[in-house]
DNA sequence: GATGAATGAGGCTTCATTCAT
DNA sequence: AATGAATGAAGCCTCATTCAT
């Protein structure tokens, strides 16, 4: 008379291939973690309810415990999983170009595309992770470092082979290239920028001109 | 956040020529705002507790509602004050200057050295005002949009003078700059970064060198 | 609107000298304690509700914690403070018989009256710390030592005079004599014993033979 | 305790010569109620989950609720149970001794050696069964009734036969030495008894000293 | 019978905010 | 103006119990 009342119902595959569920807990955890990503992307993680995660990913709120440990490690997976994923992206993406001037390009075109593809997985990463000293400080973060490390990476293979000048730290580059991309995109955020964003697709080009021309006129190049 | 609201309280200032503290209070509005920026650097807005607040300020709790009407005020009153002073040196560095390039090295280093010497408010500005939507949301902040306005005002003289490349939105610059300049503090911050630190002064100088000449090898240019 | 709404109303003092209170927190902890004997001895520990002993103390939840630490603590300090006053007792009944064999006469009495006297404290002395490891292994329980430390050091007095025999350990005598009190105690708690209890005033007397002359039928003596 | 209730389960030995497990359950009942000692003893009832006892028994959390309505009952038949050996031993005790002096050393004798034998069951039965109102109000218990009920009615044979003095009610002896004899088992328990042990030894003897002779210094006895 | 993933009611505790002094 | 003890709403989490398999 208690309990099993609602579940089901919820949403997401209401009648075709029933029963797509995988052997294991029915995809529960993946449904939180989506859950997860797009409460905290619209309460922030400090407002953001465990019940009401738990009432979009259509469990109990107890379920979150079974996979989860406590609303911190909730965030802290979210984040791992989902930059697992970017990374994994960014991963293809450099290797699908040969030079370091495409692959940066290719690393503006791919983030903020994700980002309008994304826009509540952006948000919880773009803020969310900022956030409180909690998770800036006391967790090392991983996934991110890969992150950056990958950028750096094509960086100085650029620089190695005399495509990009040497003076300038591959770190400092990965960092302020990314910097650029997050504000931006949390700009578009703010702005409630909606998916195909001509804003948006300038950036990219421009972005691109920036890290790599820089701002100074040239001769001959400027109009 | 919680209940009750009313009280008027922000700006009591009950008596004459206003502008500073009156002889009443002894400057208690702002040995509070510094108490918060101490606190909410070392523990995060939403760790931070007010009466702790309250206590680095050396005031009982409740005094803290006679200046600020809501802990959410508090540090919005926080960050338009401190981005008041950041604003103003802004001015008087691109005023300083004469021509584009130098004023946008002196942004960068003038940001850099504040970060270095403010801690704790950068570390407020930097990872707290990102925070919960709550605040970047619903709260417009001004004060960041003139921060982003001047820089982007540098750029823009600099692109009609012929000084700089025109195809580029003095806007996305501006905040390409300050992602970056953001991204970078706050890596210097997490490194628990002190003073005089060498990573940032060549940060600042391999900064100018990225945004304004770019990243691409030129012909004389690279060894 | 919403606080400072019950408060007063609660018990105890409706009319007479008002503003009894000191000026302290008037009374504040006191009337919590008090709650809490009544609540813990009616529901047990586990069972009883940090609210329900608010309610009856006539306080708001939150205030039950800015006078203990926790739920837990509140029980311990219950306890401490209770068997501070029985040992207070306790020493000054022992110190107002001369032979040890009056003593412990006395000492029976006082904890069956006290017993009589004080329900719920018995209750919660009886029965309450005894319970879970929680609080018999990792709380020391110096009062409770102290307690057994008194009655034995009675016994020892009377072996040492010769009053009593010698080849009984008076750490044992004072663990057996406080084991066969508790029980009786707890009999009579159990029955829903009234004050003035007959059977109570037989065990008085009853207890007293038994402990210091014991079972054995002596010629002479027995009908 | 919580929720919902139905369900028969405690006694359902489907089919045929009761008595013992048939073929069917392996003897799970057993080796759940053998857990359950154990685990209720190391963390006391209200800390012990259900879960872990599961474990500890080899069976699945659900199972048990197919021997046992709840947890509440579990530790109801659990005593039961238990105070039925005690009860038996107990019984045979006193049947094997042909006087009142030497029932009562035996039955001293027996009960701490049980304790020694059984560190984990006298746990449950001295500390849990005191426990909250819940078992010690609501919960009649018939067969701790029964041991005070044999320990009294050797008290009053000794009586009748003139063989201990009449002026003591049987009962009260009973309660009060089975008070001693739980203080002594707690106080060894709780100082990590192992099983060999002097003081418990002493005790046994010490113990029966006390009840059967008293105290009191008598000519001749003492040095 | 056995399983164990899921449930969800409910409790302890925190802390922003108030207001009598 | 300043205090700080008191408030009480609200949230995270636990865990006994269920039931589909």
């Amino acid at each position: 008379m208690n309990h099993h009342s609602s579940r089901r119902g919820a949403k997401k595959k209401p009648a075709p291939e029933a029963q797509v569920e995988p052997a294991n807990g029915g995809g529960k955890r993946e449904r939180i973690l989506e859950a997860a990503v797009r409460v905290f992307a619209q309460e922030g993680f400090y407002n953001a309810k465990v019940s009401q995660i738990a009432q979009v990913a259509g469990v109990a709120d107890g379920t979150i415990y079974l996979y989860f440990k406590s609303k911190d490690e909730l965030l802290i997976s979210l984040f791992e999983d989902r930059m697992e994923r970017i990374n994994q992206n960014l991963r293809e993406a450099i290797a699908a170009e040969s030079n370091a001037r495409d692959r940066l390009k290719r690393v503006i075109r791919l983030h903020l595309e994700l980002v309008q593809q994304n826009r509540h997985m952006a948000e919880v990463v773009c803020v969310e992770l900022r956030q409180s000293s909690k998770f800036i400080k006391e967790y090392a973060n991983p996934k991110f470092a890969e992150f950056l490390r990958l950028i750096a990476g094509a960086v100085e293979g650029g620089q190695k082979a005399g495509e990009l000048r040497s003076d300038i730290d591959p770190q400092l580059v990965a960092r302020s290239l990314f910097g650029a991309l997050d504000e931006i995109s949390l700009a578009w955020l703010v702005r409630g920028g909606k998916s195909p964003d001509k804003d948006l697709s300038r950036a990219i080009v421009q972005l691109g001109h920036l890290f790599i021309d820089g701002l100074a006129a040239r001769k001959g190049v400027e109009p």
